[in-house]
DNA sequence: TGAAAAATACCGTGTTTACGGGATTTTATT
DNA sequence: AATAAAATCCCGTAAACACGGTATTTTTCA
């Protein structure tokens, strides 16, 4: 038979916890093994190295659930960490992934999903609920990728004075004069409908033109 | 008794199409209405409206895979498409993830991640098999937050000097003269150890300091 | 209440930008 | 061979930037 998976929840609000526990309880191959009410608990336990999945809120008393992620990851970089919190800030979201949070449900709507994520996560993917898998979605989305063409120098200079460098020193390593680089950015600015350096660096980076 | 979980899938490889058939199969609770082998056959089919869930490959004759998501969506918003495909590029995932898919399944594992995913994307999850949750992941953590601390009138300034306005027009909004707006500036150039505009509107995007 | 941090403001100087103009050479493209 | 597109270069000017310094007021917090 296999070994179940071992689960660890961190979470303060009791009769939360226990709807939890009780989740868990009917999800045959899944065993919750120990149950903490701060990340100092947690981390002073001995229980994170055996354990599989760690259920992470956000909001604790002491170390906040975001801060903590890496702290558990120092200890166990094998833990597959779900958030599992009532915010749903796009901060908090990327955030967590930024951490290394390997799913992020609401606590609005766990239950459904938690079965699911437990699974999922421990075949190495990672989930969200809903209402944040449209953020992740919305991150990618955001920019509709620009139809600009820039010519092949053109590019170059962009990509070199999103670097944040000056048009003398781009002039430099690209071995050509001032006045040339000039003008390319003179045209580029008129291509992309901006006025300064920051915002061509800025369509740059999110319209992926380069 | 539930209406069932309508599934059209998109694939020119038979034999893998018919694996990922009888993988449906056994997902009691999901049916495949229809199948065809390019994009093509599946726009002009008048089978889109009614279905719930879109299986999609990359590499097909004719109309490309990715390229084929934004034309799905525009005959039907609420198909849930997910890309099953052989590539495990970043450029494709990500790709996939702009132009609207809701999963991404790669053809070596997606049997073991179908039924989950089709569950997850019913319930308006998203869902990736491993080596792209992987590229997800990497992508939201390749910068490390950074510790630097500005203060609240110093991120104001930040925000607002990274949309590529002038300091001038920063002083104007912030209703406070040019002189200190250049000197908030100076203090930020210094924590951030940059020594310019585009490089502090850099670092302020990449680092999610704001 | 007293010290530290933050926010405010000004000056001066050399550098860099934005942008108008015009012009030539090189490189496709047909 | 002819035309268009791209890449090169220069001039000039007003505005903006980077950065050094100094200094006062306001807020915060121990």
């Amino acid at each position: 038979m296999e070994k179940k998976v071992q689960i660890i929840l961190v979470e303060d609000d009791m009769s939360f916890a226990d709807n939890v526990k009780s989740c868990i309880k009917e999800i045959p191959e899944s065993s919750l093994c120990q149950q903490y009410i701060s990340c100092e608990d947690a981390l002073n336990s001995n229980s994170l190295s055996d354990a599989d999945i760690l259920l992470l809120d956000i909001n604790l008393p002491g170390i906040d659930g975001l801060e903590g992620i890496p702290r558990f990851l120092q200890i166990n970089p094998e833990l597959n960490i779900i958030i599992i919190s009532i915010l749903n800030h796009d901060s908090k979201l990327f955030k967590a992934l930024q951490m290394g949070a390997k799913g992020y449900l609401l606590k609005t709507d766990c239950f459904m999903h938690l079965k699911t994520a437990i699974q999922e996560v421990m075949l190495g993917g990672m989930l969200f609920s809903p209402q944040m898998a449209a953020k992740v979605l919305k991150y990618f989305k955001r920019k509709p990728l620009l139809k600009v063409k820039l010519t092949k120098r053109e590019k170059e200079v962009l990509k070199l004075l999103k670097t944040g460098i000056s048009k003398k020193e781009i002039a430099t390593k690209l071995q050509i004069s001032y006045g040339t680089v000039d003008s390319h950015v003179k045209n580029i600015y008129k291509k992309l409908h901006v006025k300064s350096n920051v915002q061509a660096a800025k369509v740059a980076m999110e319209s992926g033109i380069i």
